[in-house]
DNA sequence: AGAGTAACCGAACGATCGGTCGGGACAAGG
DNA sequence: CCTTGTCCCGACCGATCGTTCGGTTACTCT
């Protein structure tokens, strides 16, 4: 039998770990010595938990992806007017980023150098693509002003969003994410609908 | 005597060619060889024109921060009300970050793991934090709603214009700058002053 | 034509890259 | 006790990294 011992590290464990480097070197700033510097174990050993480098990054962009994607299964993302569903995609989209910060924000930086990369820019633009559709949709039933044109505003709403990752750090104070939700939907909301 | 020959390169020319490459595949993901297939050259050619790797990402931000910083130099910048400033400021921004577009972009994606990457934060920081205080005035000579925390506004609308290096590609269009330009001031400034 | 030099090249440098290998320490189950 | 499997290690692999070096080509100027 093999009962689950302690102080040793999951795949998981060690993805926490592998994340919080790459989002400050970058990935491929990042060497296998780095990660195994900062996980307190030999660079051999990682590969006793995973299989390489890149699947530290599949994973890593996989939760961050299924994050995303869940929003849009949630039931007031499908039901109700469509400027309704994009307030409250919007919100949500605040809340996972800040909830899986370190998984998002090295989804937000892949550049497509391998498989792995490619694949989640491509996931990313599908997502893009599901929103952009709400605001489409949003500008058909007259709640956004006409004069900006959809794809630009989504490409600035998102960018806006996504820039979420470059500063948020946690801290104490309860209701943080919601004030940045609240300042991102105000931000955003009235100045399409103005 | 030392005529400047044509079909040959200069550090400038160079530098265009590896700026591309770089934003492409990431300052860390670009290798020597990367640069040399780009230029047409080989490998050891490329330092008859530049000391190395990190000299052409030094001029490149540096580029990108002489545009930035010129912004605040210019006289509508300088005076009247913060809110007008501010505009003028936000509308430049957005101008020099599409005329100066891949070398903004690498500014932007800089991490830290060089000192030329450490000293190109730190200046970013520094404009950043010159346009904050300009938002912080207009919010104190009663231009800007109360009810969103400066800082974290400021954050906000860096990230949507800094985001228009992620998608923004020139095309033949006159105007398309402009047109860009007015979209970020429509939706920041009727954000802002909702 | 000859001198001088800008532009370029192939080969090789030591260092580091991601990854492999054989084996040791240790705990659990028999 | 001994086996089994987890977890980890140092040593090492071929490949690639940024950079250097000696030398060749080709153009400019006298």
């Amino acid at each position: 039998m093999t009962t689950p011992r302690r102080d040793t590290y999951t795949p998981d464990s060690l993805l926490q770990v592998a994340v919080q480097v790459f989002n400050e070197r970058g990935y491929d700033g990042t060497s296998m010595e780095h990660l195994a510097k900062a996980a307190g174990i030999s660079k051999s050993s990682i590969y006793h938990h995973v299989s390489g480098k890149e699947e530290l990054l599949r994973r890593a962009v996989s939760r961050a992806l299924e994050g995303l994607f869940g929003i849009l299964d949630e039931p007031p993302a499908r039901e109700g007017r469509a400027a309704d569903r994009l307030e409250y995609v919007v919100r949500r989209m605040v809340e996972v980023l800040i909830a899986e910060l370190p998984y998002v924000t090295l989804l937000l930086r892949v550049r497509g150098n391998t498989g792995t990369e490619r694949w989640a820019l491509e996931r990313r633009r599908e997502f893009d693509h599901r929103v952009a559709e709400l605001l489409k949709n949003a500008a058909a039933e007259g709640d956004v002003r006409g004069d900006v044109e959809v794809r630009l505003a989504t490409r600035l709403v998102f960018g806006m969003i996504n820039s979420i990752v470059e500063w948020y750090r946690p801290d104490g104070r309860t209701g943080a994410r919601r004030e940045v939700a609240d300042a991102v939907v105000q931000l955003v909301l009235t100045g399409l609908r103005g």
